[in-house]
RNA sequence: UCUAUCAGCCGGCUAUCGCUUUAUUCUUAGGAAUAGAGAGGAAAGUCCGGACAGCAAAGGGCAACAUACCGGUUAACAGCCGGCUUUUUGGCAAAACCAAAAAAGAGACAGUGCCACAGAAAAUAACUAUCCCGUUACAUUCGGGAAAAAGGUGAAAACGUGAGGUAAGAGCUCACGGCAACUAUUGGUAACAAUACUUGCGGGUAAACCUUAUGUGCUGUAAUGCCACGUAAACCAGCGUUUGAGGGCGGCUCGUCCGAGUUGGAGGGUAGGCAGCUAGAUUUUAGCAGUAAUGCUAAGGCAAGAUAAAUGAUAGCCACCCCGAUUAUUUCGGGGCAACAGAAUCCGGCUUAUGGCUGAUAGAUUUU
RNA sequence: GGUCCUUUGGCCGAGUGGCUAGGCACAGCUCUGCAAAAGCUUUUACAGCGGUUCGAAUCCGCUAGGGACCU
C-alpha cells in the first residue's frame, strides 16, 4: 500500500525555502559520486525526505539542457526514492537531499538510471551507519 | 532535378507512473476524488518603440542622448509601405535606356581640426621651371617685374576640348560641353524633374568636433500596493532643529515643496504570503477603401501563469521519412521520429539561430 | 528580470584613423665539464562578420565570449 503512494514527488516533498538550502549547503555533508554531488543532511521530522535537483549554468548555457538534466534527475529519483524512505521511516528521522549534476555532457535515462540506485543505496548505508555509531 | 524568396504544418492513439493550475465536491486547512487546461516562430538577444506603475506638480534653462530625402501608415518607433536622388552590378562597344541590389541620404558658402608615404604644393599660399627689363661681349649668376598655365606623385591636384589672344601665359575672350547656385514657368501634396535666363566654377572627411531642425522628465513588474513575522525606537562618531541638516530616483542650475531628523561605523532581525498576473493596439476568413503598408465592417476561433521555477519518463501501435529484398501496386525486415530551441508583466517591430515536408512564384539545366 | 563594462601572441600589457610598442614565457645560439644566471636572435596577435573612409586595432552596426552591479 505504500509502494503507491511512494512514487509521488510532490510539493511537499521538494525543497523550496531559501533558508532550508542555505543551512543544507552551510552544515549538509557530501559526497561524489559521478555525474552526481550529493548533499544530505539529517532532520527531526520523521518520514519528511526533501530533495532538489540543479544543473549549473557553467557546463550547460542553454537552458534547455538544463531542464532536460533536471526532468531526467527528478524522474529517476521518483522512480527510486521509496527504499530511502522506508529506511528513513524505520531510522525515525528526516532528511533533506540535493542532486548537483557534476557532468560535462548531456546524459541518457538508462545511464543515470543506474546511477540514481547507486546513490540511493549509499544513502541507505549512510543511515545504517550512522545508527549503529549512535547506539 | 537544383537554387532563391514567400506562406503553412511539424505528429496521433493506448497503457503505467508523475508535475503545475482552474472549477466542483468531500474532508478539514495538510490534502483527496472527478472533469478541463498546460510552451514558440523565434519564448532568445535586449537593439528600438509603447501599454501599465511609482516619483508632490512632472515646471524653466543648460548639458546629455536619439533621429535626419519626401509622403503615407501606426498607440508609438531607428519599424513597415510607396516615391525621389545617388552609387554599384548586369544587359550594350560606349552613352541613353532597362533590370536588380544597396544607401546613418540635412549642412563642408558658420567655425575648428585631420588628410600618413609620395609629391613643388593637401588648400592663405610658397618653390622649381617660364617670360620681360637691367647688369654682362653672350650665356650663367645676381637684382626688379609679369602671370598663376606646366612640374612624372598620389585615393584625391585648382572645370574639359579646340581656337583666339599675349613679351610669355592665363576662363583673359570666344565656340561646344560639364557642374553648381539664384530667379521664373510647367508637372507633382512634397522630395524632385524639365525648360528658360542670369551668375559662378580652388578637394575630401560630419560613421571627426560641430551647426541647424525635431523629439525625449526619470526609473522600471525584483515597479508598486497590502498583510504577516521578527529585532535594537538600543550603541559609537559627524552635521543639524527656523541662522534649515537632509530629502523630493541619472548630472548641473533656477524655481518650488516637505522638513526634524539624517549620514557613516560595528552589530542584530527578516528574506513568507496576497494583489499586480494574464481577454486583447488578439487572430482567421469574407467584403469594402487604398498602388501598398494599413484601416473599417461582419462572422467565427483562441486564450499557460510557474517562483530552487510545471508542461515529463518508459513501453507499444498507427501515420510519415530513409535503406534493403521482391515484378510495378502490394508485402516483409531494419532504422529514425527530428533542426534551432523552454514562457517569467504584456504587446508592436528589428536582429540572430534553425532540420524536414507541402504549396506558389522566379531563375538555371536535362528530356519530350 | 533589468542596467552597464570589456575582448590585442602561451601570459601580462601600451597604442591621436597611416608599419601593432614593451615585459615574462617558449625555441635556438654564445658562455659552462654540466646546469642556473647573463647576453644575442627568432616565432607566435588586434574575438567574428559587415559598413563609413584613399586607408580601420581605433569610428559605426550586428553577433559571439568574458565580467560587474541592482535584490
Amino acid at each position: 500500500m505504500t509502494e503507491k503512494l511512494s512514487y509521488r514527488f510532490g510539493r511537499n516533498e521538494k525543497l523550496k525555502s531559501r533558508k532550508a538550502i542555505e543551512q543544507l549547503f552551510a552544515r549538509g555533508k557530501s559526497f561524489n559520486l559521478f555525474p552526481y554531488r550529493i548533499v544530505w543532511q539529517f532532520t527531526n521530522e520523521t518520514g519528511a525526505l526533501k530533495a532538489g535537483v540543479s544543473a549549473g549554468s557553467r557546463h550547460f548555457k542553454k537552458a534547455t539542457d538544463r531542464n532536460r538534466i533536471k526532468r531526467l534527475s527528478r524522474e529517476v529519483y521518483r522512480i527510486n526514492k521509496h527504499k530511502l524512505y522506508n529506511q528513513l521511516i524505520v531510522e525515525n528521522k528526516g532528511m533533506h537531499v540535493f542532486f548537483l549534476y557534476q557532468g560535462k555532457e548531456l546524459p541518457d535515462y538508462i545511464f543515470l538510471k543506474e546511477k540514481m540506485e547507486a546513490a540511493i543505496n549509499k544513502l541507505v548505508k549512510l543511515c545504517n551507519e550512522k545508527r549503529e555509531t549512535n547506539s
